[in-house]
DNA sequence: TTAAAATAATAGACAGTGTTCAATTTTATG
DNA sequence: CATAAAATTGAACACTGTCTATTATTTTAA
């Protein structure tokens, strides 16, 4: 069969991608199945293969809409924060991965095998994510420090992404911590405190 | 059949947990088969459910094993340390990442469900690393600073594991970041001197 | 020594998966 | 309307983890 509704190409597109976000959030990485998002939407999947050529593209296609939304939560956070930006950069990192645990952490769980290329959107909006945090970065360092400040911003984002690793793992639950988020704001604080130094 | 050979049943253990470490070491989490690890060793697929029971106990099996080597691997590092013992801490936790990437990223792509329980052996060997850390992070605190070493340690290993998490999946290179291991490290030095003063 | 019980190992069946692709149906165009 | 182009299908393939009935061996008991 040929167009059999009024979806154009690319709404079928957007289509796919929502579904599979809704899977994959619910499913989780392992239990993901691009058959189950066809059936969802009524296409076989044949059809998925057709727009998307292969599962670790479709991933892809559905990570980049999760670095969208982790992106847009930020922004929202530090758009209506008091003073304390720092604080607020580090909550919104938390409390995305919290409130999409699925979600975040296929970020991480996808390897893109090697003969596959990065999509040029995927590396945009991870992109625009360290600029957030860059920029806030740079803002609280003075003058002569300034020009560390994307350096110093990607240790920050490490620093940051391992505690919240741990939190959602578990692991700081098996090791007696219950509150990882401040450990993880007392790290960057006193490298912010080194730095201004 | 029965017992085929003059293997115990414990010495049938080892085997398949030994070729599973290969297996995995090779393939990596998203590639290992069960069943070519019984191949491998000349028993089939059934022998490999009649011991571990199901593909979860079997990981989590290979991955004790990946933390006892992590472990001696830091231990024999320390051992002949000089006096930077911290650093030695650090570049131990990176180098054994790098040098055993799929056994390394195994440990956190494999997510238990909740049904299945954490064995003691397991938990035990990751209560040794930590261990580790806990007691070079006392040892180079002041008195009145050492009871915080446990917390402090915690928040230094995800502070590492971070940075050794975004080496290895390729981040840090996309941010055009060269030296992880030095970032890190100067991150750990950091938060050691401010919880120092 | 022989019979019974316990153990060990197998291989096939089942329901899934990602992937491919010839066949088919729908749409658009001349 | 006829034809070309595009879109969609679903069966087939080679895998996967998991389960189970069957068979073979070893151990134990009589």
């Amino acid at each position: 069969m040929g167009r059999r509704s009024d979806h154009s190409r690319a709404e079928l597109e957007r289509m796919i991608v929502l579904e599979g976000h809704r899977q994959l959030a619910e499913a989780g990485f392992s239990r993901f199945s691009a058959r189950e998002v066809a059936k969802r939407i009524g296409y076989s999947i044949g059809t998925i293969y057709n727009v998307f050529g292969s599962h670790d593209r479709l991933i892809l296609a559905i990570n980049t809409r999760t670095f969208r939304l982790w992106a847009d939560h930020l922004r929202a956070r530090l758009g209506s924060a008091d003073g304390d930006r720092i604080r607020t950069l580090v909550e919104g990192y938390f409390s995305f991965a919290r409130e999409n645990p699925n979600l975040w952490m296929a970020i991480y769980d996808h390897r893109l095998p090697p003969d596959v290329a990065m999509p040029p959107e995927y590396q945009a909006e991870r992109g625009e994510l360290t600029e957030i945090v860059t920029s806030e970065v740079a803002k609280v360092l003075p003058e002569p420090a300034r020009a560390g400040a994307p350096r110093l911003a990607r240790s920050l984002i490490a620093t940051v992404h391992g505690h919240c690793t741990l939190a959602l793992n578990g692991t700081f639950a098996l090791m007696g911590e219950s509150n990882p988020l401040e450990l993880a704001l007392a790290r960057v604080r006193e490298s912010l405190a080194a730095a201004k130094a």
